[in-house]
DNA sequence: GCAATAGTGTCTCTAAGACAGTATCAC
DNA sequence: GTGATACTGTCTTAGAGACACTATTGC
Protein backbone atom coordinates (compact mmCIF):
# COMPACT_ATOMS: atom_id res chain seq x y z
CA UNK A 1 0.00 0.00 0.00
CA UNK A 2 3.22 2.14 -0.31
CA UNK A 3 1.90 4.00 -3.16
CA UNK A 4 -2.00 3.73 -2.29
CA UNK A 5 -2.37 8.25 -0.84
CA UNK A 6 -0.05 9.30 -3.81
CA UNK A 7 -0.05 12.65 -4.07
CA UNK A 8 -0.65 14.43 -7.64
CA UNK A 9 -0.68 18.14 -9.38
CA UNK A 10 -3.93 19.52 -10.32
CA UNK A 11 -4.52 22.09 -12.88
CA UNK A 12 -8.26 23.35 -14.06
CA UNK A 13 -7.97 24.26 -18.20
CA UNK A 14 -10.46 26.13 -19.99
CA UNK A 15 -12.93 25.27 -22.49
CA UNK A 16 -13.72 28.50 -23.83
CA UNK A 17 -16.13 29.19 -26.51
CA UNK A 18 -17.64 32.30 -28.74
CA UNK A 19 -18.96 32.68 -32.00
CA UNK A 20 -17.04 34.95 -33.99
CA UNK A 21 -17.87 35.62 -37.98
CA UNK A 22 -19.84 32.85 -38.02
CA UNK A 23 -17.79 30.08 -36.74
CA UNK A 24 -17.76 28.22 -33.28
CA UNK A 25 -14.28 29.31 -31.61
CA UNK A 26 -12.17 28.48 -28.44
CA UNK A 27 -9.24 30.24 -27.28
CA UNK A 28 -6.35 28.63 -27.46
CA UNK A 29 -2.79 29.53 -25.95
CA UNK A 30 0.58 28.43 -28.32
CA UNK A 31 2.88 26.44 -25.92
CA UNK A 32 6.16 28.03 -25.65
CA UNK A 33 7.40 25.43 -23.15
CA UNK A 34 8.13 21.43 -23.88
CA UNK A 35 6.23 19.58 -23.92
CA UNK A 36 4.82 20.50 -27.02
CA UNK A 37 6.55 23.23 -27.82
CA UNK A 38 4.85 25.08 -30.72
CA UNK A 39 1.60 23.17 -29.99
CA UNK A 40 -1.69 24.61 -29.81
CA UNK A 41 -3.52 23.72 -26.13
CA UNK A 42 -6.08 24.92 -23.98
CA UNK A 43 -5.91 27.81 -21.61
CA UNK A 44 -5.01 26.56 -17.76
CA UNK A 45 -3.50 26.57 -14.36
CA UNK A 46 -2.14 25.01 -11.27
CA UNK A 47 -4.21 24.75 -8.25
CA UNK A 48 -3.07 27.42 -5.64
CA UNK A 49 -2.93 27.68 -2.27
CA UNK A 50 -6.08 28.04 -0.56
CA UNK A 51 -8.73 28.17 -3.54
CA UNK A 52 -10.67 25.46 -4.64
CA UNK A 53 -10.90 24.30 -8.45
CA UNK A 54 -13.69 26.00 -9.39
CA UNK A 55 -12.09 29.09 -8.12
CA UNK A 56 -8.85 28.44 -10.20
CA UNK A 57 -10.73 28.42 -13.17
CA UNK A 58 -12.57 31.66 -12.44
CA UNK A 59 -8.94 33.04 -11.91
CA UNK A 60 -7.81 31.74 -14.93
CA UNK A 61 -10.55 32.78 -16.98
CA UNK A 62 -10.00 36.73 -15.50
CA UNK A 63 -6.46 36.52 -15.99
CA UNK A 64 -7.01 35.37 -20.13
CA UNK A 65 -10.31 36.92 -20.86
CA UNK A 66 -10.23 39.78 -18.39
CA UNK A 67 -13.65 38.56 -17.53
CA UNK A 68 -15.64 37.74 -14.71
CA UNK A 69 -16.59 34.08 -14.14
CA UNK A 70 -20.02 35.23 -13.02
CA UNK A 71 -21.50 35.79 -16.72
CA UNK A 72 -19.99 33.15 -18.47
CA UNK A 73 -21.26 30.29 -17.06
CA UNK A 74 -18.66 28.48 -15.76
CA UNK A 75 -18.75 24.78 -15.43
CA UNK A 76 -17.34 21.50 -14.64
CA UNK A 77 -16.68 19.12 -18.09
CA UNK A 78 -14.82 16.66 -16.53
CA UNK A 79 -11.13 15.07 -14.59
CA UNK A 80 -9.00 13.74 -17.16
CA UNK A 81 -6.83 11.75 -15.52
CA UNK A 82 -4.81 8.84 -17.53
CA UNK A 83 -1.37 8.38 -15.58
CA UNK A 84 0.78 9.22 -19.09
CA UNK A 85 -1.86 12.60 -20.17
CA UNK A 86 1.47 14.73 -19.16
CA UNK A 87 5.00 13.34 -19.85
CA UNK A 88 6.54 15.99 -17.58
CA UNK A 89 5.75 14.63 -14.25
CA UNK A 90 4.29 11.55 -13.07
CA UNK A 91 0.60 12.72 -12.11
CA UNK A 92 -0.74 15.79 -13.44
CA UNK A 93 -4.66 15.20 -13.26
CA UNK A 94 -6.67 18.03 -14.41
CA UNK A 95 -10.43 19.58 -14.33
CA UNK A 96 -11.85 20.70 -17.78
CA UNK A 97 -14.86 23.93 -17.37
CA UNK A 98 -16.62 24.84 -20.20
CA UNK A 99 -17.17 29.12 -20.55
CA UNK A 100 -18.90 30.64 -23.18
CA UNK A 101 -18.10 34.19 -24.14
CA UNK A 102 -19.74 36.92 -26.17
CA UNK A 103 -17.88 38.03 -29.33
CA UNK A 104 -15.17 40.42 -27.08
CA UNK A 105 -13.93 43.59 -28.80
CA UNK A 106 -9.90 41.79 -28.49
CA UNK A 107 -9.14 38.86 -28.89
CA UNK A 108 -7.23 38.48 -25.46
CA UNK A 109 -7.59 41.25 -23.63
CA UNK A 110 -5.96 39.80 -20.07
CA UNK A 111 -2.80 40.37 -19.05
CA UNK A 112 -1.39 36.81 -18.92
CA UNK A 113 -2.14 37.28 -23.17
CA UNK A 114 0.91 35.47 -24.55
CA UNK A 115 -0.18 34.42 -27.47
CA UNK A 116 -3.62 33.63 -26.99
CA UNK A 117 -6.50 33.20 -30.06
CA UNK A 118 -9.80 32.44 -30.61
CA UNK A 119 -9.81 29.60 -33.33
CA UNK A 120 -12.26 27.71 -35.23
CA UNK A 121 -12.76 24.80 -33.10
CA UNK A 122 -12.94 22.55 -36.46
CA UNK A 123 -9.74 23.80 -37.08
CA UNK A 124 -8.52 22.78 -33.51
CA UNK A 125 -9.93 19.32 -34.00
CA UNK A 126 -9.08 18.37 -37.21
CA UNK A 127 -5.12 19.77 -36.30
CA UNK A 128 -4.75 18.67 -32.89
CA UNK A 129 -4.23 20.40 -29.57
CA UNK A 130 -1.52 19.33 -27.10
CA UNK A 131 -1.85 16.72 -24.18
CA UNK A 132 -5.08 15.17 -24.27
CA UNK A 133 -6.61 18.69 -25.32
CA UNK A 134 -8.67 16.81 -28.02
CA UNK A 135 -10.38 14.77 -25.68
CA UNK A 136 -11.12 17.70 -23.60
CA UNK A 137 -12.28 19.50 -26.19
CA UNK A 138 -14.48 17.23 -27.27
CA UNK A 139 -16.33 16.68 -24.11
CA UNK A 140 -17.19 20.14 -23.82
CA UNK A 141 -18.61 20.39 -26.97
CA UNK A 142 -20.84 18.00 -26.55
CA UNK A 143 -21.81 19.53 -22.99
CA UNK A 144 -22.17 22.96 -24.78
CA UNK A 145 -24.42 21.43 -27.71
CA UNK A 146 -26.66 19.35 -24.71
CA UNK A 147 -27.08 22.58 -22.48
CA UNK A 148 -28.18 24.50 -25.41
CA UNK A 149 -31.27 22.11 -25.35
CA UNK A 150 -32.26 22.87 -21.79
CA UNK A 151 -31.02 26.28 -20.47
CA UNK A 152 -30.77 29.69 -21.50
CA UNK A 153 -26.81 29.70 -22.19
CA UNK A 154 -27.18 30.73 -25.98
CA UNK A 155 -27.65 34.25 -24.45
CA UNK A 156 -24.10 34.06 -23.02
CA UNK A 157 -22.92 34.20 -26.73
CA UNK A 158 -24.81 37.47 -27.21
CA UNK A 159 -23.35 40.84 -26.17
CA UNK A 160 -26.01 42.42 -23.57
CA UNK A 161 -28.35 43.60 -26.44
CA UNK A 162 -29.20 40.99 -29.22
CA UNK A 163 -31.38 40.49 -32.07
CA UNK A 164 -33.58 37.24 -32.43
CA UNK A 165 -31.36 36.46 -35.56
CA UNK A 166 -28.29 36.48 -33.76
CA UNK A 167 -29.37 34.45 -30.80
CA UNK A 168 -30.50 31.79 -34.13
CA UNK A 169 -27.09 31.64 -35.38
CA UNK A 170 -25.85 30.52 -31.91
CA UNK A 171 -27.63 27.25 -32.07
CA UNK A 172 -27.17 27.26 -36.02
CA UNK A 173 -23.26 27.65 -35.37
CA UNK A 174 -23.33 25.01 -32.58
CA UNK A 175 -25.61 22.42 -33.75
CA UNK A 176 -24.29 23.16 -37.01
CA UNK A 177 -28.17 22.73 -38.48
CA UNK A 178 -29.95 25.06 -40.22
CA UNK A 179 -33.55 26.32 -38.33
CA UNK A 180 -36.83 27.49 -39.20
CA UNK A 181 -36.42 31.57 -38.72
CA UNK A 182 -40.16 31.62 -37.88
CA UNK A 183 -40.83 28.87 -35.58
CA UNK A 184 -37.61 29.57 -33.98
CA UNK A 185 -38.81 33.33 -33.45
CA UNK A 186 -42.04 31.90 -31.55
CA UNK A 187 -40.29 29.86 -29.60
CA UNK A 188 -37.49 32.14 -28.23
CA UNK A 189 -40.29 34.40 -27.53
CA UNK A 190 -42.82 32.84 -25.90
CA UNK A 191 -40.49 30.31 -23.70
CA UNK A 192 -41.01 32.01 -20.14
CA UNK A 193 -37.42 33.99 -19.14
CA UNK A 194 -35.93 33.10 -21.96
CA UNK A 195 -35.86 36.94 -23.56
CA UNK A 196 -36.98 40.30 -23.08
CA UNK A 197 -37.56 43.11 -25.27
CA UNK A 198 -35.63 45.93 -24.58
CA UNK A 199 -37.84 48.15 -26.77
CA UNK A 200 -34.86 49.39 -29.14
CA UNK A 201 -34.31 48.29 -32.79
CA UNK A 202 -31.27 47.39 -34.47
CA UNK A 203 -30.85 48.39 -38.63
CA UNK A 204 -30.13 45.40 -41.01
CA UNK A 205 -28.15 46.00 -44.40
CA UNK A 206 -31.17 45.64 -46.35
CA UNK A 207 -34.20 44.42 -44.77
CA UNK A 208 -36.64 45.58 -41.75
CA UNK A 209 -34.84 46.09 -38.92
CA UNK A 210 -34.80 43.24 -35.81
CA UNK A 211 -36.20 44.26 -31.92
CA UNK A 212 -33.42 43.96 -29.46
CA UNK A 213 -33.90 41.70 -26.44
CA UNK A 214 -31.58 40.75 -23.69
CA UNK A 215 -31.68 37.70 -21.48
CA UNK A 216 -34.31 36.92 -18.88
CA UNK A 217 -34.02 35.77 -15.90
CA UNK A 218 -35.04 32.16 -16.27
CA UNK A 219 -32.09 29.74 -15.91
CA UNK A 220 -33.70 26.42 -17.54
CA UNK A 221 -35.62 26.70 -21.12
CA UNK A 222 -38.95 25.01 -20.59
CA UNK A 223 -40.27 23.78 -22.96
CA UNK A 224 -36.72 22.72 -24.10
CA UNK A 225 -35.40 23.62 -27.71
CA UNK A 226 -35.37 21.14 -29.82
CA UNK A 227 -32.41 20.00 -31.59
CA UNK A 228 -32.96 18.57 -35.29
CA UNK A 229 -31.79 14.89 -35.33
CA UNK A 230 -29.12 14.01 -37.58
CA UNK A 231 -30.42 12.37 -40.95
CA UNK A 232 -29.92 8.96 -41.35
CA UNK A 233 -28.08 7.21 -44.18
CA UNK B 1 4.46 31.55 -6.68
CA UNK B 2 5.80 28.99 -4.45
CA UNK B 3 2.14 27.36 -3.31
CA UNK B 4 1.45 27.51 -7.64
CA UNK B 5 2.20 23.58 -8.01
CA UNK B 6 0.64 22.20 -4.57
CA UNK B 7 0.50 18.62 -4.38
CA UNK B 8 -2.54 16.73 -3.48
CA UNK B 9 -4.42 13.63 -2.51
CA UNK B 10 -6.80 12.31 -4.80
CA UNK B 11 -10.36 9.96 -4.31
CA UNK B 12 -12.78 8.74 -6.17
CA UNK B 13 -16.10 8.57 -3.86
CA UNK B 14 -18.80 6.61 -5.21
CA UNK B 15 -22.64 6.84 -4.97
CA UNK B 16 -24.33 3.71 -5.96
CA UNK B 17 -27.85 3.48 -6.15
CA UNK B 18 -30.40 0.67 -5.86
CA UNK B 19 -34.07 0.20 -5.14
CA UNK B 20 -34.75 -2.36 -2.68
CA UNK B 21 -38.72 -2.79 -0.73
CA UNK B 22 -39.61 -0.01 -2.82
CA UNK B 23 -36.88 2.63 -1.37
CA UNK B 24 -34.19 4.52 -3.33
CA UNK B 25 -31.42 3.84 -1.46
CA UNK B 26 -27.90 4.07 -1.82
CA UNK B 27 -24.21 2.19 -0.57
CA UNK B 28 -23.02 3.84 2.77
CA UNK B 29 -20.06 3.07 4.99
CA UNK B 30 -19.55 3.57 9.01
CA UNK B 31 -16.35 5.42 9.53
CA UNK B 32 -13.97 3.51 11.71
CA UNK B 33 -11.41 6.11 12.41
CA UNK B 34 -11.70 10.06 12.79
CA UNK B 35 -12.70 12.19 11.44
CA UNK B 36 -16.14 11.77 11.79
CA UNK B 37 -15.83 8.44 12.91
CA UNK B 38 -19.17 6.35 13.30
CA UNK B 39 -20.68 9.05 11.16
CA UNK B 40 -21.76 7.62 7.14
CA UNK B 41 -19.91 8.01 4.29
CA UNK B 42 -20.10 7.37 0.69
CA UNK B 43 -17.42 4.61 -0.05
CA UNK B 44 -14.50 5.70 -1.39
CA UNK B 45 -10.60 5.48 -1.89
CA UNK B 46 -7.54 6.66 -3.01
CA UNK B 47 -6.01 6.85 -6.44
CA UNK B 48 -3.24 4.56 -7.07
CA UNK B 49 -0.11 4.25 -8.73
CA UNK B 50 -0.82 3.82 -12.71
CA UNK B 51 -4.36 3.86 -13.00
CA UNK B 52 -6.79 6.58 -13.71
CA UNK B 53 -9.42 7.95 -11.58
CA UNK B 54 -12.04 6.13 -13.64
CA UNK B 55 -10.43 3.01 -12.74
CA UNK B 56 -10.28 3.73 -9.08
CA UNK B 57 -13.86 4.00 -9.07
CA UNK B 58 -14.02 1.11 -11.06
CA UNK B 59 -11.83 -1.13 -8.31
CA UNK B 60 -13.78 0.34 -5.58
CA UNK B 61 -17.09 -0.14 -7.12
CA UNK B 62 -15.58 -4.23 -7.21
CA UNK B 63 -14.38 -3.76 -3.98
CA UNK B 64 -17.60 -2.69 -2.32
CA UNK B 65 -20.16 -4.26 -4.22
CA UNK B 66 -18.40 -7.51 -5.98
CA UNK B 67 -20.00 -6.40 -9.24
CA UNK B 68 -17.84 -5.30 -11.94
CA UNK B 69 -18.36 -1.46 -13.50
CA UNK B 70 -19.25 -3.10 -16.90
CA UNK B 71 -22.98 -3.09 -16.63
CA UNK B 72 -22.85 -0.18 -13.21
CA UNK B 73 -23.06 2.68 -15.74
CA UNK B 74 -20.34 4.49 -13.65
CA UNK B 75 -20.15 8.08 -14.10
CA UNK B 76 -18.58 11.28 -12.86
CA UNK B 77 -20.40 13.25 -11.24
CA UNK B 78 -18.19 16.21 -10.49
CA UNK B 79 -14.90 17.36 -8.34
CA UNK B 80 -14.72 18.69 -4.59
CA UNK B 81 -12.28 19.98 -4.19
CA UNK B 82 -12.56 23.04 -0.98
CA UNK B 83 -9.85 23.47 0.49
CA UNK B 84 -11.59 22.25 4.29
CA UNK B 85 -13.42 19.80 2.63
CA UNK B 86 -11.56 17.17 4.77
CA UNK B 87 -9.68 18.31 8.05
CA UNK B 88 -7.64 15.37 8.26
CA UNK B 89 -4.83 16.78 5.53
CA UNK B 90 -4.79 19.63 3.46
CA UNK B 91 -5.86 19.25 0.27
CA UNK B 92 -7.55 15.79 -0.42
CA UNK B 93 -9.94 16.51 -4.02
CA UNK B 94 -12.30 13.91 -4.77
CA UNK B 95 -14.08 13.01 -7.38
CA UNK B 96 -17.40 11.87 -7.35
CA UNK B 97 -18.88 9.06 -9.53
CA UNK B 98 -22.69 7.29 -10.22
CA UNK B 99 -23.19 3.94 -10.12
CA UNK B 100 -26.13 2.13 -10.43
CA UNK B 101 -27.08 -1.27 -9.20
CA UNK B 102 -29.67 -3.70 -9.71
CA UNK B 103 -31.34 -5.23 -6.08
CA UNK B 104 -28.20 -7.62 -5.10
CA UNK B 105 -28.82 -10.46 -3.19
CA UNK B 106 -26.89 -9.53 -0.18
CA UNK B 107 -25.95 -6.11 1.53
CA UNK B 108 -22.33 -6.14 0.55
CA UNK B 109 -20.48 -8.98 -0.63
CA UNK B 110 -17.34 -7.65 -1.46
CA UNK B 111 -14.23 -8.43 0.23
CA UNK B 112 -14.03 -4.99 1.62
CA UNK B 113 -17.12 -5.28 3.84
CA UNK B 114 -16.98 -3.85 6.37
CA UNK B 115 -19.98 -1.87 7.34
CA UNK B 116 -22.16 -1.22 4.26
CA UNK B 117 -25.18 -0.65 4.36
CA UNK B 118 -28.15 0.39 1.72
CA UNK B 119 -29.96 2.77 3.13
CA UNK B 120 -32.66 4.97 1.92
CA UNK B 121 -31.11 8.41 0.59
CA UNK B 122 -34.06 10.38 1.68
CA UNK B 123 -32.68 9.09 5.66
CA UNK B 124 -28.79 9.96 4.61
CA UNK B 125 -30.21 13.42 3.12
CA UNK B 126 -31.94 14.01 6.27
CA UNK B 127 -29.53 12.36 8.64
CA UNK B 128 -26.41 14.49 7.26
CA UNK B 129 -23.33 12.76 6.01
CA UNK B 130 -19.56 13.02 6.59
CA UNK B 131 -17.57 15.38 4.65
CA UNK B 132 -19.19 17.04 1.87
CA UNK B 133 -20.57 13.60 0.87
CA UNK B 134 -24.15 15.35 1.15
CA UNK B 135 -23.16 17.99 -1.15
CA UNK B 136 -22.22 15.08 -3.12
CA UNK B 137 -25.47 12.88 -2.75
CA UNK B 138 -27.33 15.75 -3.42
CA UNK B 139 -25.31 16.32 -6.86
CA UNK B 140 -25.68 12.13 -7.93
CA UNK B 141 -29.12 11.89 -7.17
CA UNK B 142 -29.75 15.16 -10.00
CA UNK B 143 -27.43 13.61 -11.93
CA UNK B 144 -29.43 10.33 -11.80
CA UNK B 145 -32.54 11.88 -12.05
CA UNK B 146 -31.63 13.70 -15.68
CA UNK B 147 -30.51 10.74 -16.92
CA UNK B 148 -33.63 8.83 -16.69
CA UNK B 149 -35.13 11.20 -18.55
CA UNK B 150 -32.80 10.61 -21.78
CA UNK B 151 -30.71 7.33 -21.59
CA UNK B 152 -31.84 4.18 -20.80
CA UNK B 153 -30.29 3.19 -17.45
CA UNK B 154 -33.81 2.69 -15.71
CA UNK B 155 -32.87 -1.30 -16.96
CA UNK B 156 -29.44 -1.00 -14.80
CA UNK B 157 -32.03 -1.07 -11.83
CA UNK B 158 -33.43 -4.00 -12.84
CA UNK B 159 -32.60 -7.51 -13.02
CA UNK B 160 -31.47 -9.49 -16.19
CA UNK B 161 -35.05 -10.07 -17.02
CA UNK B 162 -37.81 -7.64 -15.93
CA UNK B 163 -41.14 -6.31 -16.22
CA UNK B 164 -43.07 -3.36 -16.90
CA UNK B 165 -44.04 -2.85 -14.14
CA UNK B 166 -40.59 -2.94 -12.33
CA UNK B 167 -39.34 -0.72 -14.88
CA UNK B 168 -41.84 1.95 -13.65
CA UNK B 169 -41.38 1.49 -10.32
CA UNK B 170 -37.63 2.52 -11.15
CA UNK B 171 -38.93 5.86 -12.73
CA UNK B 172 -41.34 6.45 -9.89
CA UNK B 173 -39.86 5.96 -6.71
CA UNK B 174 -36.13 8.18 -8.21
CA UNK B 175 -38.51 10.74 -9.61
CA UNK B 176 -41.17 10.49 -6.55
CA UNK B 177 -43.85 11.07 -8.75
CA UNK B 178 -46.37 8.15 -10.07
CA UNK B 179 -46.64 7.37 -13.85
CA UNK B 180 -49.74 6.33 -16.22
CA UNK B 181 -49.63 2.74 -16.23
CA UNK B 182 -51.29 2.22 -19.38
CA UNK B 183 -48.71 5.01 -21.19
CA UNK B 184 -45.82 4.15 -19.66
CA UNK B 185 -46.26 0.68 -21.08
CA UNK B 186 -46.84 1.92 -24.63
CA UNK B 187 -43.69 4.62 -24.36
CA UNK B 188 -41.20 2.18 -23.45
CA UNK B 189 -41.88 -1.05 -25.33
CA UNK B 190 -42.37 1.51 -28.66
CA UNK B 191 -39.19 3.26 -27.75
CA UNK B 192 -36.57 1.63 -30.45
CA UNK B 193 -33.97 -0.24 -28.51
CA UNK B 194 -35.22 0.37 -24.86
CA UNK B 195 -36.52 -2.75 -24.46
CA UNK B 196 -36.88 -6.43 -25.29
CA UNK B 197 -39.59 -9.20 -24.92
CA UNK B 198 -37.93 -11.89 -23.84
CA UNK B 199 -41.04 -14.72 -24.26
CA UNK B 200 -41.67 -15.47 -20.40
CA UNK B 201 -43.56 -14.68 -18.43
CA UNK B 202 -43.63 -13.54 -14.34
CA UNK B 203 -46.69 -14.67 -12.37
CA UNK B 204 -47.61 -12.26 -10.03
CA UNK B 205 -49.43 -11.96 -6.92
CA UNK B 206 -52.82 -11.73 -7.96
CA UNK B 207 -53.32 -10.83 -11.39
CA UNK B 208 -52.40 -11.43 -14.89
CA UNK B 209 -48.78 -12.60 -15.45
CA UNK B 210 -46.17 -9.71 -16.84
CA UNK B 211 -44.25 -10.44 -20.33
CA UNK B 212 -40.91 -10.13 -19.21
CA UNK B 213 -38.23 -8.22 -20.52
CA UNK B 214 -34.65 -7.47 -21.11
CA UNK B 215 -32.53 -4.61 -22.01
CA UNK B 216 -31.97 -3.50 -25.12
CA UNK B 217 -29.32 -2.00 -27.08
CA UNK B 218 -30.05 1.41 -27.23
CA UNK B 219 -28.13 3.60 -24.98
CA UNK B 220 -30.28 7.02 -25.55
CA UNK B 221 -33.91 7.06 -25.27
CA UNK B 222 -35.70 8.65 -27.98
CA UNK B 223 -38.33 10.04 -27.50
CA UNK B 224 -37.12 11.39 -24.25
CA UNK B 225 -39.41 10.24 -20.84
CA UNK B 226 -40.79 13.30 -19.83
CA UNK B 227 -40.70 13.72 -16.61
CA UNK B 228 -43.81 15.26 -14.60
CA UNK B 229 -42.86 19.06 -13.89
CA UNK B 230 -43.84 19.47 -10.28
CA UNK B 231 -46.57 20.48 -8.73
CA UNK B 232 -46.82 24.52 -8.53
CA UNK B 233 -48.24 26.51 -5.82
C1' DG C 1 -68.48 -15.29 -10.62
C1' DC C 2 -64.92 -11.30 -8.11
C1' DA C 3 -60.53 -9.02 -7.31
C1' DA C 4 -56.35 -7.72 -9.01
C1' DT C 5 -52.86 -6.61 -12.17
C1' DA C 6 -51.30 -6.50 -17.35
C1' DG C 7 -52.01 -4.57 -21.46
C1' DT C 8 -54.83 -2.07 -25.63
C1' DG C 9 -57.74 1.49 -27.90
C1' DT C 10 -58.94 5.93 -28.48
C1' DC C 11 -59.67 10.62 -27.64
C1' DT C 12 -57.80 15.31 -26.48
C1' DC C 13 -54.45 18.75 -26.39
C1' DT C 14 -49.91 20.73 -26.66
C1' DA C 15 -46.32 21.85 -29.30
C1' DA C 16 -43.04 21.09 -33.22
C1' DG C 17 -42.47 21.71 -38.11
C1' DA C 18 -43.75 23.44 -42.71
C1' DC C 19 -44.63 27.28 -45.05
C1' DA C 20 -47.77 31.08 -46.89
C1' DG C 21 -48.31 35.56 -45.98
C1' DT C 22 -47.50 40.37 -43.92
C1' DA C 23 -44.39 44.30 -42.04
C1' DT C 24 -40.64 47.43 -42.38
C1' DC C 25 -36.59 48.86 -43.88
C1' DA C 26 -32.86 50.48 -48.25
C1' DC C 27 -32.66 51.53 -52.73
C1' DG D 1 -41.96 49.87 -57.20
C1' DT D 2 -37.96 45.65 -56.07
C1' DG D 3 -35.28 43.18 -52.85
C1' DA D 4 -34.15 41.85 -48.44
C1' DT D 5 -34.87 40.65 -43.81
C1' DA D 6 -38.17 40.52 -39.62
C1' DC D 7 -42.12 38.75 -37.99
C1' DT D 8 -47.18 36.52 -37.86
C1' DG D 9 -50.83 33.19 -39.07
C1' DT D 10 -52.29 28.75 -39.92
C1' DC D 11 -52.29 24.01 -41.12
C1' DT D 12 -50.44 19.30 -40.29
C1' DT D 13 -48.72 15.93 -37.45
C1' DA D 14 -46.18 13.57 -33.58
C1' DG D 15 -46.52 12.57 -29.17
C1' DA D 16 -47.96 13.21 -24.11
C1' DG D 17 -51.71 12.51 -21.06
C1' DA D 18 -56.33 10.92 -19.63
C1' DC D 19 -58.97 7.13 -19.20
C1' DA D 20 -62.39 3.53 -20.91
C1' DC D 21 -61.89 -0.96 -21.99
C1' DT D 22 -60.14 -5.83 -22.62
C1' DA D 23 -57.00 -9.89 -21.09
C1' DT D 24 -55.28 -13.25 -17.90
C1' DT D 25 -54.37 -14.90 -13.72
C1' DG D 26 -55.88 -16.62 -8.35
C1' DC D 27 -59.47 -17.23 -5.53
Amino acid sequence: MSRARQTVTLTADLVVLTIREGTLRALVVERGNEPFAGKLALPGGFLRGEESLDETAARELAEETGLSAEKLHLRQVGVYSAPDRDPRRPRVVTCAYLAIAPNLPLPTAGSDARSAHWLPVDLLQRSGLAFDHDDILRDALELARAELQFRTIATAFCGEEFTIGELREVYEVIWGVRLDKPNFHRKVTEAAGFVVRTGGKRPTANGRPAALYRAGAADTLTPPMMRPRPVEA
